[in-house]
DNA sequence: ATTAAAATTCTACACTGTAGATTTTGTAAT
DNA sequence: ATTACAAAATCTACAGTGTAGAATTTTAAT
């Protein structure tokens, strides 16, 4: 047992932490138990002091959003010209990361910009290219998607019902969804 | 200034506390501050002791779901030929009692029975009766529907951007939805 | 008169995020 | 070399959270 060292640690570029491990360790723990990690318990996993965290983030939301942001690097790239599938893919890979990392739905909400809600809607509008809507048909679209998808995920998180929700039970009304999209409209 | 006083009170059916005062004085509390208070702040408005609460309550989420039961009793009941205009009453009600009192979401979607959502799922089904769907059809508009009433919700409360979000700018979606749903499908 | 239940306060605990000061180490300037 | 400063960490401390458990007072029932 190492009993922890006072000051800054003397390897050269050697700093125990950074903040890709901070990140790495709090998606990790996130995942285990389902639910955001106290910083008391990321410290605790890196075997480090609670307030060294705060030399790499401004505070908790600071890191909540810095975590998201890698997670959603990992969403679905639509490139094909089959928009269903590609919204169907889209949206699955979304929920997927919500459903595996549950808890980060606020923070998403909370970063406007170039958040992955953001990442989200250019992936959208981009596999909705084809359908050639006006931009306010597009607009409304992208929201109903959106907030369907946030509502849904939520849901998730939620159900404390014996059957499980997941990612799955989501296709019907993606596809009524779609097929509202697909039908000429008036 | 009147020392707080231990064991029961004196008056004979005047106990100090009730599970409505608890409620309406939650609530109140709740639409000040935007965010749901805690069991401290309700106890300090009521001026008794925060543990007082747990007499009417198993705890802090057993409050808040009843105080949603009570609050949701005022959404709107859909009467009327209409399907349209019924739908977006309701949807509005919905959406302007979670506007009203932010912060609900998770106990709303934790009570799956008979809760808040339940109620407006009914409501829903019964508003939508005229057009004759299938069971699945009907199902499946209506997760789509709640979903993203509930992810809409949300993204109201978690909205920091200049621009408040308000229900008004639900309407939109909304319509979208509703056009889907009239149109023959496939 | 005795007992029990109801309604309340008190004390205490483990937990949270985080502000502020302190310590140690590395690096750059003189 | 010395001096200064920034970087990276720990320590202490605070105000806040939900809530378990015990003590207290009053009322109701036997």
């Amino acid at each position: 047992m190492t009993t922890p060292q006072r000051g800054r640690p003397k390897g050269q570029q050697a700093s125990k932490l950074s903040s890709e491990k901070i990140i790495i360790c709090a998606a990790e723990l996130l995942q285990q138990q389902g639910k955001v990690p106290s910083l008391r318990q990321v410290s605790r996993a890196l075997e480090v002091d609670p307030m060294a965290l705060y030399h790499y983030f401004d505070n908790k939301a600071a890191l909540l959003q810095a975590l998201c942001l890698q997670l959603f690097t990992q969403l679905y790239q639509p490139s094909g010209r089959d928009f269903r599938l590609q919204i169907q893919r889209l949206c699955h890979s979304y929920l997927q990361l919500l459903s595996d990392y549950p808890g980060l739905l606020e923070t998403v909400l909370s970063m406007a910009d170039s958040g992955p809600a953001q990442v989200f809607c250019q992936r959208f509008e981009q596999a909705l290219a084809p359908l050639n809507l006006s931009a306010a048909q597009q607009e409304a679209a992208r929201d109903l998607l959106v907030d369907y998808l946030h509502g849904f995920a939520l849901s998730m998180q939620c159900n404390r019902s014996g059957q499980p929700l997941t990612v799955a039970h989501s296709s019907a009304a993606i596809n009524l969804y779609l097929d509202g999209l697909s039908a000429p409209n008036r």
